[in-house]
RNA sequence: UGGGGCAUAGCCAAGCGGUAAGGCACGGGACUUUGACUCCCGCAUUCGCAGGUUCGAUCCCUGCUGCCCCAG
């Protein structure tokens, strides 16, 4: 049995290709470089991390490969990245990337190695029930990765292998420790997939053009302006250059008024303006490659609205298309453009673009 | 140019003779495979300017400058 993993760099992929070979499988670790960047220090990132993947596989004793995915990415995953902040939402590239990148285009990449099985460092859980594959949340709920993944399909999981799904952090980290590997006391890598961590709305800057307004308090005083709505998102505080004025407490932004430019904020962090009862998602995806109840029939079951946020009781109904959602407990800047995922248990139902 | 008040960091604002609170903003860090949120740390050798009194002044006195209010 052959299996192709896709290795960053990071412990968690180097791990996952240990184990796999300690397994018996025949193990092929495949390093992904599908940002190409001009300037900055990215370069040096991913030249790092490529060198990383080679010393952690002759570590293991298994072969490698690199491959480049830039193309794709630019198309299929940062077109619609720009294409929503231009729309004034705030999209998550990370869940595309996976859909289209990690699972298909390296899938494919794979089966071209002769690969039975792709294997990642995703906290998560594949189980085959029913005659669907689910996607289960991972052992360590602190870590959990379902939220960027559940937009992939049953063709992908079908042939995907999540070695250290069943692990915590700390369990990876020793068995990276105690197998001599390199990485494993290498930081945890962040910011979006492929392109790392960096002044975000610089970064923006360089593909959105600016487009200046004012800054208003829900009442409509001017307080200030801003360099473009696209450069902020719900819920947002810092970065605002607001201080001072009102009651003194922070400023939250809590609106993005598209037609007239203008940047709407409050104060204080419990600013009702910032909480919601209810919602709506489309560009839905079910794991299981159907809704988990009829057209019209209520669902209930539990949500994230961001990574990592502690799951929520939420009640929906999917209609034409949307799902209509209402929320036991008020919901936080609930952000256009993001991901809303639904579970079950350990059961990750699938989720859609928050509308 | 009659009277009164105020001038403290980017903003708001304590201090009222004993050697500069706090909040917001901002900067750095932690957390984090999106964007955010959150948390931690930092942030006026100096109190509009110039003198004076005092062992010692942001706090008292004088002058100057600026702003505000009332009356003209």
């Amino acid at each position: 049995m052959r299996v192709v993993v896709g290795m960053s760099g990071g412990v968690d992929s180097s791990v996952a290709a240990l184990l796999l070979k300690r397994q018996g499988y025949e193990v092929i670790g495949v390093y992904m470089n599908n940002w190409e960047e001009v300037d900055d220090q990215g370069v040096c990132t991913a030249e790092r991390d490529w060198a990383d993947v080679r010393d952690v596989c002759d570590v293991i004793g298994i072969p490698y490969y690199s491959v480049n995915f830039a193309g794709e990415y630019k198309d299929r995953v940062f077109q619609h990245f720009l294409d929503e902040y231009k729309k004034g939402r705030t999209p998550n590239p990370d869940v595309l990337c996976n859909r289209e990148i990690k699972f298909n285009a390296f899938h494919e990449f794979g089966l071209k190695l002769g690969a039975d099985k792709v294997a990642t460092g995703h906290f998560a859980n594949v189980s085959w029930s029913k005659g669907n594959y689910q996607l289960l949340r991972s052992a360590d709920e602190n870590k959990d990765q379902t939220y960027f993944l559940y937009m992939v399909g049953q063709q992908a999981l079908a042939r995907a292998m999540f070695p250290v799904g069943n692990l915590t952090k700390s369990q990876i980290r020793q068995i990276a420790a105690e197998a001599g590997l390199p990485v494993s006391k290498k930081k945890d890598s962040t910011g979006v997939c492929f392109i790392g961590e960096r002044d975000f709305t610089a970064f923006l800057k360089q593909y959105l053009p600016a487009q200046p307004g004012d800054i208003v308090r829900t009442d409509g005083k001017v307080i200030g302006s801003h360099d473009g709505l696209m450069y902020y998102t719900l819920g947002q505080r810092r970065g605002l250059g607001i201080g001072g004025s009102g009651d003194g407490r922070r400023w939250f932004v809590v609106k993005k008024d598209m037609e007239k430019n203008q940047l709407v904020l409050d104060q204080g962090e419990d600013s009702p303006l910032l909480y919601t009862r209810e919602g709506l998602a489309d560009d839905l995806h079910w794991i299981a490659g159907k809704a988990p109840a009829e057209e019209g029939a209520e669902i209930l079951c539990k949500a994230r609205f961001r990574h990592r946020q502690p799951l929520q009781d939420v009640r929906a109904v999917v209609k034409d298309g949307v799902l209509r959602m209402g929320y036991l407990q008020p919901q936080r800047a609930v952000t256009p453009g993001q991901s809303v995922v639904l579970y079950q248990g350990e059961v990750c139902l699938g989720g859609g673009t928050i509308m």
